[in-house]
DNA sequence: CCAATCAGGACCGACCCGGTCCAGTTAACG
DNA sequence: CGTTAACTGGACCGGGTCGGTCCTGATTGG
């Protein structure tokens, strides 16, 4: 069903929860503030870095920090960085080198116009528009959303 | 990295290959010309049934037969068969019925735009735009596509 | 020098999926 | 009317992937 994985949902909550300030923030720091277990955020973060979505500062005082403002990051982006290049990939086997080499996979072909279709829907939409979403209508506020949403994956026990 | 299911790929083959004539087809024929494996055709036609892409006669001389042409299927209608509703589910635990019961699932609220987004773009490609892409470039001719296409999963030995 | 924090792995259990198979039902044909 | 060919609708099992945890380093500030 299109599975999308559940680290790409605490992507999600963990970039949003990270706009809140420009100063780096600890992952302990965010799981405490998410709710979501620490070493999870952890792994999370870490990927995060690695596909150039969030910078990292080593050290005491280290943390992360947003490289880009939501409204610039599309969930594209997101989910390539946790899952891997966006492709509804049916060549599974082992023989993915095979399948690179002749280029005239048929599967591939196949989908070719539906991955593309896929990815520019997903490229259209940026964590500032779920950031919107995310908030059930009654709370929305004219105002500046602020942090309140961000807490919201667990009650926090 | 939004996998698909490989059944659905199955079922992408099977449809183009029903399209090739207006008489019913049964699966273990299907399975000859296509190189799937007989259960495996048995199991996609049947939910593609279910799901009523295709048309099923019971008895001796049966087989099932397409119901809409390619053009009219678009490939939303064949992942919502074979996979389930198109969603990118992250309420994967089996709390489900609390996730139905108080609407306002933090997650499915939070990526709603995106599900939307990507149903718009799966159901604005048919069968037939992926009929045309499956034949690579250098063998597709003005004329009538035939059945040449259809038994290219599997070299088929 | 010590503590806090990120880096990059390995590791394990649970769940889902693909693939197969079997008993039952339906319908054509001789 | 019996036989045969085909769909129906489950159950079933093994493998693979994923979520989640943990551990050993490397780095930096105090």
């Amino acid at each position: 069903m299109l599975r999308l994985s559940k680290l790409t949902d605490y992507a999600v909550v963990v970039l949003v929860r990270l706009a809140d300030t420009e100063r780096v923030q600890t992952s302990p720091g965010i799981a405490a503030t998410t709710g979501i277990p620490e070493p999870t955020v952890a792994k999370v973060l870490k990927t995060l870095a690695a596909g150039g979505l969030v910078a990292s500062q080593r050290g005491a005082r280290g943390g992360y920090r947003l490289l880009r403002p939501l409204g610039a990051i599309p969930v594209a982006d997101v989910i390539a960085a946790i899952d891997g290049p966006i492709a509804l990939a049916a060549c599974v086997d082992g023989s993915l080198t095979e399948c690179e080499s002749q280029g005239l996979c048929p599967v591939r072909g196949r989908w070719d116009p539906v991955n593309d279709a896929i990815y520019r829907a997903l490229s259209s939409i940026t964590l500032a528009d779920m950031q919107e979403a995310a908030i059930p209508r009654a709370f929305r506020v004219p105002g500046r959303p602020a942090a309140a949403h961000a807490a919201n994956v667990l009650p926090a026990e």
